[in-house]
RNA sequence: GGUCCUAUAGACUAACGGUUAGGUCACCAGCCUUUCACGCUGGCAGUAGGGGUUCGAAUCCCCUUAGGAUCACCA
């Protein structure tokens, strides 16, 4: 049997990080399998819609690499793959429901359901619609209900749930799960608007779009056996379930947007590669080897299983992902990273930089920085002649003598045979050397009056890509500044 | 409260009955050194508690405890 597995989020405006790791887990999951990942809008809720939203969600899916091979935009045999499209099939399905007897007509307001919850609350018991006291089609009649309907009465159609049945279904993650009829609700199933609930359209949709293994948050796994029920009362077969664990914010709860940042184009913004934050995610929740934490969307493919996904939530700590984030700005390639950095340094208002002089620049200072867009304010002096010296640095090396050792320094560079960093390096100990002095005394100046900063990359390295011309001016300057 | 799920260090996790309980992040110390980093070496720190089963339990079973999810005409 062919994979094919869907991601289906609701339309809410942005893509939550849960989100994206249960997009992550279809995509690999069916990528491993040769199989298809499928992506089906799920707007049934009409009082939700979000301008945009759709166009968001499908941006930062493509960002972090999550490809589908069927979804709104690029089509596919099953479609239409956004559900408001597919108002008619719901309609008559539930009809289907109401024949067999597994469904029924419900007549409540809003304010009886309250009033009924409240009663039951009051009462200590769990809240859960009572068919027998309610006003539907049992407490009214056949003949009272039909004419309900046909004076156009306000009505839902409300799954009829057996009593004493056990329901039970296999969790790939979880094992055998196994409920009463009792405990279930009597889920409403279509809305007064005519609209499906969640419950009712995915499960049609599962099953017409062919779905093998619905992989998705834990927050379902109690709402499962109300889908397991709808598969039986349309004699369909139940597909696979996979319940991945939740995201958890510190103090453990289901992770959430009030502490913190929770859509994927806010880390976008922040400037995490889009590898380390896929990367991040998928080994949350989820571990291939004991001793390995980095890997491409390729490797992520190859290695997974939906038998290593761990049963417990996942903190999303978002240390470990800057760490990750530094190790894949050492290791991805120069030119990729380059590209990466232009737009951002346009912001700047840098003089003329060319793409050559910030690929090295980026070289220089990679090691030092945990992300990319560091860059133009950890080294602004690369792009720019200092503004401004930090004084603690001034007092901590500028002594008495410095001017005086310096100009010496800094003529003996003047006569300097090439700029490569050996030369100048060599230069310059030979000079100290030759003054009774250490390297420390002058480098420190040196950085100062080059960059104006106390931290900074390999003094020579850096003055190699300065260039002379740069450095001398940066030095005269200072000289004449201070004399 | 009902139902369900879960439980290895501060965080992410490995160990599918037999290991001195392993790795990574963070933290601490040392080395390297030209500042800051990188890197290297070492260190701190864990099986929630109690009962079983077994020659042997982090692992299987039960109870307790703790945490979480869910109980909408939201998804």
């Amino acid at each position: 049997m062919e994979v094919r597995v869907r991601f289906a989020p609701s339309p809410t405006g942005y893509l939550h990080v849960g989100g994206l790791r249960t997009a992550l887990y279809n995509y690999l999951f069916a990528k491993h399998h040769g199989g298809k990942c499928i992506l089906r809008i799920e707007d049934t809720d009409r009082t939700r819609f979000v301008e945009n939203a759709q166009e968001n969600l499908i941006k930062s899916l493509t960002w972090a690499g999550v490809e589908f091979d069927e979804s709104p935009e690029v089509g596919g045999d099953y479609g239409p793959y956004i559900q408001s499209q597919r108002f008619d099939l719901y309609t008559k399905y539930a009809n289907e429901l109401l024949e067999n007897g597994s469904a029924y007509y419900a007549f409540d307001t809003a304010e009886e359901l309250d009033a009924m919850r409240e009663r039951q609350q009051k009462a200590g018991i769990a809240p859960k619609y009572d068919r027998t006291v309610m006003r539907n089609e049992f407490t009214l009649g056949k003949e009272e209900t039909k004419k309900l309907i046909d004076a156009g009465t306000a009505c839902v159609i409300r799954l009829k749930v057996p009593l004493n049945a056990e329901i039970r279904f296999t969790d790939a993650i979880r094992g055998d799960v196994v409920v009463t009829g009792r405990d279930v609700d009597d889920q409403i199933l279509l809305k007064s608007d005519g609209f499906p609930t969640y419950h009712l359209a995915n499960v049609i949709d599962d099953h017409l779009m062919q779905i093998s293994h619905v992989i998705r948050g834990e927050e379902w796994l109690p709402s499962t056996p109300k889908h397991v029920l709808l598969y039986q009362a349309f004699g369909w077969e139940c597909p696979q379930f996979a319940h991945l664990p939740l995201l958890l914010n510190k103090d453990k709860t289901k992770l959430s947007k009030r502490q913190g940042s929770v859509a994927v184009e806010d880390f976008v913004e922040k400037g995490y590669f889009k590898e380390a934050f896929v990367n991040f995610i998928a080994l949350l929740g989820w571990n291939p080897t004991a001793d390995r934490e980095i890997f491409t969307m390729d490797e992520l493919i190859q290695a997974f299983n939906l038998e290593k996904v761990n049963k417990s939530g996942a903190v999303f700590d978002t240390q470990k992902l800057d760490w990750m984030n530094s190790q894949y700005l050492k290791t991805l390639p120069l030119d990729y990273l380059t590209e990466l950095l232009m737009p951002t340094l346009e912001k700047f208002n840098f003089e003329k930089v060319c793409k050559e002089y910030v690929s090295s620049v980026i070289n220089l200072l990679k090691e030092r920085i945990t992300f990319l867009n560091e860059i133009p304010v950890f080294g602004n002096y690369m792009f720019e002649k200092p503004k401004t010296y930090e004084q603690d640095y001034i007092d901590k090396h500028w002594k008495e003598n410095t001017t005086e050792i310096m100009k010496k320094l800094i003529e003996k560079l003047r006569n300097a045979a090439d700029w490569k960093h050996e030369t100048t390096h060599d230069i310059t100990k030979a000079y100290v050397e030759s003054s009774g002095l250490k390297l420390k005394d002058v480098i420190h100046p040196l950085r100062l009056m080059l960059t104006g900063k106390s931290v900074g990359a390999g003094m020579f390295e850096t003055m190699e890509i300065l260039g002379k011309e740069e450095c001398m001016e940066r030095l005269d300057y200072f000289i004449n500044k201070n004399s």
